[in-house]
DNA sequence: ACTCCTTTGTTGGCGTCGCCAATGTTGATG
DNA sequence: CATCAACATTGGCGACGCCAACAAAGGAGT
């Protein structure tokens, strides 16, 4: 059996049919994408920031158990996240007055401009990330992304 | 503005319908099926494993620099798993005589028994992951994902 | 009132995957 | 012969997901 040093990129027959690894290079390359996207107009959040912002924004102040379960972030990264959020000024953190094992978290004006801005990221990315399709096959793959998503 | 306990799960709709969102839930999915695959009867191996092991069986012996370029894995990363692979009789290394700093690994036949058996286990989380669709629509899936992972 | 169970926030840890830097060797190229 | 590139290895980092243990607090049932 030969070796095959200076031969091109191939990917095992194995793989590159299988819809898992399908599944997982496109993922690859749209967390590259956020990445990119994040570092230049992210000011430091990440994901998880991304998610606990958007989700105070709508349905308004919440506990972070609440926040958790919301947004499909464990409790102990909850609290790392909401560290960093608070630090920046972006959300208000106080005790529940009737329940005084609970916090209740606020998103903040400056929280409000930074989810904007982010946003405005994001949408960049869903471009970037989409190019390859065409509008109708963008919004197949869509749909048959959210039943595979939901099981 | 009321707070939230006592409410079931909501998901914001800034996130919920965000291509990147919905491939991120769908890879989630992938995975949890993929980890609870392995961890069944992957017999301690995980996704590097599995793809080394592709590689060497299609291409053939190679070294370690060309294993990487061939399954995506990083230099560092095919060294730790070439490891693991080693102590389990799945795979050979031995220095190349013409190059002294390349080694060249080669596939025993326990290597190529390992490997069959993850394709079962592989196939049948094929069909579980996209159980949610018929079988003209995964065609569609596997096509579309495959352009957008290509980018 | 008292016990039992649950929830909440926090700390700390683990595993996977991807990536990068530095290092010593070795081969190839000028 | 000097330089440069490739190789394997070590060690580290970040993002994301998850879990266990803990003390504080509340709720339910007796």
């Amino acid at each position: 059996m030969p070796l095959r040093h200076d031969q091109v990129r191939r990917t095992p027959d194995r793989l590159k049919d299988r819809p898992t690894w399908l599944l997982s290079r496109a993922h690859a390359r749209s967390v590259a994408i956020l990445h990119a996207g994040f570092e230049a107009g992210g000011n430091g959040l990440r994901g998880y920031h991304y998610r606990l912002l958007a989700a105070l924004e709508q349905f308004g102040p919440a506990s972070q158990a609440d926040l958790g379960r919301d947004t499909g972030i464990d409790r102990s990264d909850v609290t790392a996240a909401l560290l960093l959020l608070e630090g920046r000024g972006l959300v208000e953190r106080r005790v529940d007055p009737d329940h005084k094992r609970r916090n209740i978290v606020t998103l903040t004006t400056a929280g409000q401009d930074a989810l904007r801005a982010l946003d405005d990221v994001l949408d960049g990315i869903q471009r970037e990330v989409l190019a390859p399709l065409s509008a109708a096959e963008q919004r197949q793959l869509v749909a048959l992304l959210a039943r595979v998503a939901e099981g």
